[in-house]
DNA sequence: CAGTATCCTACGTGATACTG
DNA sequence: CAGTATCACGTAGGATACTG
């Protein structure tokens, strides 16, 4: 059997999952929100083999995730960052949270984020209301929006969206 | 060969990856998050075959992101989030977040999160200042911690996290 | 250095039958 | 209904050799 495709799903979480649900590929963009750029530092860094790496990396490009073209040395290839895949930053901030906060290093938190600017912390990523009150999961309900189908729309409707 | 585990690499994103890495297992989180809670919810709306879904369960109830047990009416089993689990929204939310906004649906989008008790709806997942900005990408960079070791520390260093 | 090409393994997945 | 047990399969992942 193939996999089973998530992308029919009409989910924006099957969608995204599609794109970024493989092991490596959020590693990968790790190191790009780090600043690796070359092949060479991906695969040194991560430890992963080459075929693998580039398989990846094809994907990404493919899926206008990151953009590959000559650096300005002209030596070698450069991997980039789209805003499509900065776009990805909250998805990766949120998992190390979690990371650090449920999988800890014993001396401490291993990377801080900080504002580039003022070297300041950031906060940690969490749902917000409008007015900027941190929002707990069970504060927040999902509803059916536009693009829902009907068999959905009434699943979500007959339960009881996060209680308990 | 074995994949190689993401365990050992003094990485908070590997960690999280560890136990959420799988492509069914968010998706089995957001039904959780929506209300689901026993084995047959999580079966039909998803589509997924028993087995998997049994494997997947287990293993999240041995996480520590779900806890099993009877269901008040003491019929069959429920599957509730842990606090653990409902740590790991954020991570929904903000690649719910992407789906929607680079893959979305004609109609428009799918789901629409709110406040629970306001009804209004809340704002996309994204990483923040302290004193409340919106921060993007480009904005944010990562600083050594007492927990990342020399390594990573150095390479850290040597690059420019996130430019260009 | 930056990959591509081979070849291999095992894990995640899948269908289905079976049990209490 | 809530799983467990089989059995099968493809793909992600892996080691390594090769090319420009």
């Amino acid at each position: 059997m193939k996999y089973k495709s998530l992308a029919h799903m009409n989910c924006a979480l099957a969608q995204a999952l599609e794109v970024v649900g493989e092991r490596w590929t959020l590693m990968i963009l790790r190191d790009a929100f780090f600043g690796a750029r070359r092949f060479s530092q991906f695969q040194k860094h991560l430890g992963i083999s080459k075929n693998i790496l580039s398989t990846r990396l094809n994907r990404l490009v493919e899926d206008g995730i990151m953009t590959r073209h000559p650096a300005p040395d002209g030596a070698h290839q450069e991997y980039l960052l789209t805003e499509r895949g900065m776009d990805l930053q909250p998805v990766m901030l949120a998992l190390m949270h979690w990371g650090e906060k449920h999988k800890p290093n014993p001396n401490g938190s291993r990377l801080i984020f900080v504002e580039r600017e003022s070297g300041e912390p950031i906060q940690p990523v969490s749902a917000m209301s409008r007015d900027g009150r941190r929002l707990s999961g069970r504060q927040i309900k999902a509803t059916a929006g536009p693009g829902l189908d009907e068999t959905s729309r009434r699943q979500l409707e007959r339960r009881h969206p996060v209680a308990r």
